[in-house]
DNA sequence: AATGAATGAGCGTTCATTCAT
DNA sequence: TATGAATGAACGCTCATTCAT
C-alpha cells in the first residue's frame, strides 16, 4: 500500500494549515482502520491517535461516513497513481508489463496493511454504497490496465471476453489475500504462489478460446 | 450456503428445549451477521430478531464471542457436510469431480448469503483468533478435497506443489466473491466466469511443471 | 474466624441431605463474601463456587438477603461458641481471663478472613437492618463477657460505667482491623500492638473513676 | 466531615465551567456513596442525583474508578486541611492539642456522613489498591500529628514506640465508628465515650514504658 | 481553526428472581 | 430436592453527533 493521496478529497484547499490537519487525520484514520477494522473504528480513536480533539476532527469530517469517504478516496487514489507509473514504463513487451503488474499486486497483498485493509473494504462494500463505489473505481481502473495488455497478448479475444478474463485474473489475485502474507496460514509462500499465478494467467490468456467460455 | 449444523457446538444436548432455543438464536444470529455485518452485529439485534429476551440469549451465549464461535462453527460444519457428499459421489472421474467442486463453489459464492458472509469472515479473521481458526478449518478441508483430485489429474506434481496449486485455485475462486453475484458489479456473469475458471484451473493442473514454480 | 455454625438458621432440619447442601452453600458464600466483598457478592458466584445450579441455590435461599442472613447468623454463632469456651475456662483470675480475651480478639483480627469480613459487616450494617441486628447481637455478647470481667477488676465502677468502658475497649480492638494484619500497613505489628492494648485497657479499667467520665 | 477539596484532582483547571461540573458531580457522588454505599454506587445514580446526563458524567470521569479516585482524594484533602488548622493553633500545650484532636475526631465520627463513609472506605480498601493508598495517606497524616504530640507528652518513648502507640490510639478512635453516633446502638453516648477515650489515651501515653511493650 | 462540554443511544454483561419440569 | 430456562433491569462504558466559545 502506498501513501495516501488526498487530491480527490480536497480540490480547493483554502489554507495549507487545514490541509495538513486533514492529512494528519486521515493518516491516523488509516492506522486505526487497519489496526482495529471498521467495526472498532471510531472518531474518538482517530482523534486520540493524532492528538487532536474530537471536536476538531468533527470539524473536518462532520460525520463518520464523511471521514470514511475521504479515507477510501485517498487510499484508492494512491493506488491509481501507482498503476499509472507501471503502464508508463516504456520498452517492455505487453507480456512483461502483464507479469510486472501481477508481481506488483501479489507482493502488495502480502503486506500487513493490505491484507488487513482490503478484506475490510470488501465487507464494507456490502453495506455501504459509497464504499462500494470507491471499491469499484479502484478495481475498474486496475482491470483497464490488465485488459489492455490481455488484448495485446491474445488479439483473438473479443472485448467482452477480455473483460471477463481480466475480471477473473484480478479477482483471483485478490482472493489470495486472506490466505497469504502477514500472519496468515501461508505466510512466506508468496514467491512460489506468484510464479504459479503468473504461469496460470499467461497460459489462460494465450490458450483460451471462445468455445471454452460460451456453453 | 447450506443450513446450519449445530453438532460441533452441542455434543451432549441436555434438553431438546434448550437445543431448539440454541438453533433459533443461531439462525437469528446468522441473519443479523449477514444483514448488518459483524460491525453492527449485536446481541440485542439477535434477541430482537428471534423474539427472545436479551437475558435469555446471554444465558445460552454468555459472551458475544461465544455466540460468534457457535455461529461460525455451525456454518463451517454445514459446508463440511456438503463437501463430503460431493466426494462420496462415485462413478465420476477425478477431472469430473474437480469440475463439480469448482461449479459448486462458484455457484455458491454468487448467492447473497455467501457473498456477504465470507468477506465478513475474512475481515474478522484478521482480528479474532477464533475466527481465523474456524476459517482455516473450513478452507483446509476444502483444499484437501481439491488436492486429492489434483494429484490424480497430474501425478507428476509433488505433494508440496499440489498444496500450493490447490491453495491458488481455492483462493482464486474465493476472490471472485466481492465482484460477482448478488448486487455486485458482475452480477449475472457467474456462468461464463465459472467456465473460465474451470478451463483455467484444469489447464494449470495439467500443464504446470516444477520448473514453472521454482525459480 | 472459626467454622460456621448453622444451628440458628436450621432449627428443624427436615433431612440431612438438605442440611449438608445448606452448609455447602454457606461455606461457598462465605468465601465469596470474603474474597469479593458484599458489593460483588452474587448468587451466581456462590453457585459456581460450590458446583450447584443457580436454581438449587435459590431453592434454599429464595432471596439474596435470605442467604446473607443465614451467612451472618452462622458466622456470629461461630464466634459466640468461641466466647463461651473462654469464659468457661476455670482457674483463671478475672484479669487473666480479660487478657486472654484481648489476645484472642487481637490475634483473630489479624487473619485475612477476619480483616476482610468485619469491615464489610460494618459497612453493610449501615444499609441493612438485618445485618445491623446480627452485628449487634455479636458485639453485645462479646461485651457481656468483657463487662463481667471489668466489674470484677474494678468493683467501684457503676454498671453504666462498665458498659461504656466495655464498649470503648471492644470498639478499640475492632478499630485495629483496618490497619493491622494481612496485607495492611502494619502487617506484622500485632504482637506489640496487643501488648499496648492489654496495658492500656487494664490501666484504664483499674484507674478510671466516675469523675473522669462525667463532666 | 468537611467540604470536599478538589485541589488534588484538578491541578490545571482548563475552564471554570468544567471545574464547576466536576464539583457538582463529586458532591452528588459523595451523597450516593454515603446513602447507598459503594456496593450500590453507580454512575447512573450519580448522574441522576446531579441532573446531568450519564454521558457527561463519563466525559469527566471515564471510568467508575476514576470517579471514586477523585471522590476519595477530595474527601481526604478536606480532612488534611482540617488537621493542619488544629496543629497551627498556637498557645496550646501538647496535652491540650492532643485532647483537642481526640475531641475533634470523636465528635466527627458520630456524624451520619462520617459513620457511613469510613466503614465503606475500610471495606473498599481491601479490594481496591487506590482506595487503600488514599486511606493510608489520610491516616498517616493524622498519625503524624498525634505522634508529634505524643513524643512531647512522653519524651522517654522511642520513635518506634511512638508510632505504635499513635497507631493504637488512632485506630481505637476509628473503631468507635460502627457503634456510636447516628442510628447506632450507642447513639448519644459520644460525650462520655470521648472522656473515657481522652482519659485512656493520656494515661497510656504518660505511663507506658518500654518493658510494657516488648515481651 | 480548534476546543471542551454535553447529550442520548446503544453495547456487552451481570444479576436477582421466577417458574416448569 | 434439584435443574435448566427465561425475564427484565441495571451497570460500566463507548460512541456519533451537536454546540457554544
Amino acid at each position: 500500500m502506498r501513501h495516501l493521496n488526498l487530491s480527490p478529497e480536497v480540490k480547493n484547499p483554502k489554507s495549507s494549515k487545514g490541509l495538513d490537519t486533514r492529512r494528519t487525520i486521515l493518516e491516523a484514520a488509516l492506522e486505526i482502520f487497519i489496526e482495529h477494522g471498521y467495526g472498532d473504528f471510531s472518531l474518538e480513536k482517530v482523534a486520540a491517535n493524532c492528538g487532536l480533539s474530537r471536536g476538531n476532527v468533527c470539524y473536518y469530517y462532520p460525520t463518520k461516513n464523511d471521514m470514511l469517504h475521504a479515507l477510501l478516496q485517498s487510499v484508492v487514489q494512491g493506488y491509481l497513481d501507482e498503476f499509472d507509473e507501471v503502464v508508463l514504463d516504456q520498452g517492455l513487451s505487453a507480456e512483461d508489463k502483464f507479469l510486472k503488474i501481477v508481481e506488483m499486486i501479489m507482493s502488495d497483498l502480502g503486506t500487513e496493511e493490505t491484507s488487513k485493509f482490503f478484506p475490510e473494504l470488501w465487507a464494507l462494500s456490502n453495506r455501504n454504497k459509497m464504499a462500494m463505489k470507491e471499491m469499484n473505481l479502484l478495481y475498474q481502473r486496475a482491470r483497464e490496465h490488465l485488459n489492455g495488455l490481455l488484448a495485446e497478448i491474445n488479439p483473438d479475444l473479443t472485448p467482452k471476453e477480455v473483460e471477463l478474463i481480466g475480471l477473473f485474473i484480478s479477482a483471483s489475485m485478490e482472493g489470495q489475500t486472506p490466505f497469504v502474507g502477514n500472519g496468515k496460514e501461508f505466510q512466506g509462500e508468496i514467491v512460489p504462489l506468484t510464479r504459479i499465478a503468473a504461469f496460470s494467467f499467461l497460459t489462460l490468456a494465450k490458450t483460451i478460446t471462445t468455445k471454452d467460455i460460451d456453453a
